[in-house]
RNA sequence: GGCACGUUGGAGAAGCGGUUUAACUCACCAGCCUUUCACGCUGGCAUUCAGGGGUUCGAAUCCCCUACGUGUCACCA
């Protein structure tokens, strides 16, 4: 494989979002360039000029940018097999195609889509799936002309091979073989002037040099067609790496395709929900790949390059799992620099605990190790933002052997010293209430414990008791426990 | 329905005919640590590789059949 320089591509079709099975491919492809030193090509497939979304082009080329999947050759940076947006290239089409019918190995049809509407639904009412009837496909020379000059619409098919086997090898699948005769004689130009994909990506990756096609493995049965068109124009056929499908799982645990219904599926879907794009990069790398010799999971891109070759790639579907994504986010927010998360979260705590005196700085610094996306830091902090109902019951608790009586003595006992702290920060009232706990006797888990529910109002914090303090400033501190006492009388 | 591909624990997976009593990670459970939670640490979690036949001294690993799953049969990509 190594005798030739390794050129991929990617070659998104502008008819939505990033949907994180189409990033992964851009990735794979990607990595088997850039682990090779080969080149990476972005081609837009925008012949479905019906399906076309408008901006869908440039939320494909920012992910890339986001995900630091640099391209040589493509949009916006050009090269020199441009351009590289397939409707600007649309003559190109259909002399290729045009060479074909001259060559035999394609012809011109004439068949209107009712006709075609017709045979589909004949074949669904005989509970089959039929394909067009190559009704076509020998069509004198003479009628072709004539009809041509007298500008009926047509369309242009691939003549496949009536009988046979067609067969290529796929690098991840292995041999693959297709008899002919199940194949339908597919369009290549349609009626519009535009060709399909089925032909277009062909003329296009050996017009760019593509050596290794790298798609999703939904191809793997249309492969053969592909191959006979090389073989047809006698072009070299490309190396093929079908990749495995990216599932998601139901609610009533079955699987099927990665959608909608699975929650978040595209990459702006994610990253609004609070994920890295270098996490979801990482775990995505890992949906359907695995590094040889090596148990490591967390790889940056120039370690993905390293550790990235075909045979690790897995030929079965796998499914996509939030829950591991977000262990991977939790790792890359740790891996942030305590300032760069504060930068992150900031503008959420900022917006959900607007009230002046809350040191909020320490609160990013307390919710750093606890989140496992930025988002989640929302809910987590709905306790500063008010003070919270609490149930008296949270103050029994067996661990510490605490009552309600015994937290409203220790609050009682506790709370002169605190009114006489000048330095209120974490170390300090630490301090302090462990020296209370000693003088006193009372365990210092009890302590902790009764001052920590007086001031969040909550069982479960992100953060201990004066950690929480340190948040709230000393006046709500304060005027929270106040408040825990009289409930507690 | 035809054809194609897949099937190792709840999820991602290693494994490529013999020291594998199936690695590792997430999730889950238990314990430790601890000012709760989280972090961190320790241990548990498939006697079995969809099922059934073969081949072999020996199979998760090779072959066949069955089952199940997914994909594909467009003037969509």
């Amino acid at each position: 494989m190594n005798e030739e320089k390794i050129v991929t591509r990617f070659a998104p079709s502008p008819t939505g979002f990033m949907h994180i099975g189409n990033l992964r491919t851009a990735l794979y492809a990607w990595l088997l360039a850039r682990a090779n030193g080969g080149r990476f090509i972005v081609r837009i497939e925008d012949t479905d000029q019906v399906r076309l979304v408008e901006g869908a082009v440039e939320v494909i080329l920012q992910t890339l940018r986001q995900t630091g999947l640099d391209y040589d050759e493509g949009p916006e940076v050009g090269g020199e097999h441009g351009p590289y947006v397939q409707s600007e290239r649309k003559e190109i089409y259909r002399k290729y195609a045009e060479e074909l019918v001259a060559k035999g190995q394609a012809y011109y049809c004439f068949c209107t889509p009712e006709r075609l509407q017709q045979l589909h639904d004949e074949a669904a009412a005989a509970d089959s799936v039929g394909g067009y009837d190559r009704h076509c496909r020998n069509l004198l020379p003479e009628e072709v002309a004539e009809r041509l000059s007298r500008g009926e619409s047509y369309v242009i098919r691939q003549k496949i091979p009536l009988e046979g086997v067609t067969s290529y090898t796929d690098e991840v699948f292995g041999e693959i073989s297709m008899e002919n005769k199940e194949m339908q004689d597919q369009i290549l130009l349609k009626a519009d002037g535009y060709p399909t994909y089925n032909f277009a990506h062909v003329v296009d990756d050996y017009l760019m040099g593509v050596t290794h096609v790298v798609r999703g493995s939904e191809y793997l049965t249309s492969t053969p067609k592909y191959v006979l068109l090389y073989d047809a124009f006698g072009w070299p056929r490309p190396h093929y790496v079908h990749l495995p499908l990216l599932m998601g799982q139901n609610e009533d645990g079955k699987i099927s395709k990665l959608s909608k219904r699975h929650g978040a599926v595209s990459f702006q879907d994610l990253l609004q929900a609070g994920y890295l794009p270098q996490a979801i990069v990482n775990y995505i790398a890992l949906l359907g790949w695995c590094p040889k010799d090596s148990n490591q999971e967390i790889f940056n891109l120039a370690e993905l390059c390293q550790a990235f070759s075909i045979d690790g790639i897995s030929k079965s579907p796998s499914v996509f799992d939030y829950g591991k994504l977000n262990w991977f986010n939790s790792e890359y927010i740790k891996q942030l620099s305590p300032t760069n998360f504060a930068e992150r979260v900031m503008p959420l705590l900022k917006q959900k605990c607007p009230s002046d005196g809350l040191n909020l700085d320490k609160l990013a610094q307390l919710l750093h190790t606890r989140v496992s996306t930025i988002n989640e830091a929302a809910n987590m902090v709905d306790f500063v933002a008010e003070r919270l109902p609490l149930d008296l019951a949270n103050y029994t608790n067996k661990k510490n052997k605490t009552t309600p009586e015994l937290c409203l003595r220790i609050l009682q006992e506790v709370q002169p010293r605190l009114v006489a702290c000048a330095d209120w920060q974490n170390d300090t009232l630490f301090e302090l209430l462990k020296a209370y706990a000693a003088e006193s006797g009372v365990k210092a888990g009890a302590v902790m414990l009764a001052v920590r529910l007086a001031v969040a109002r909550q069982a479960v914090t992100p953060g201990g008791a004066t950690e929480l303090m340190e948040v709230f400033g000393k006046a709500e501190s304060l005027a929270r426990i106040e408040l825990a006492m009289a409930e507690l009388q």
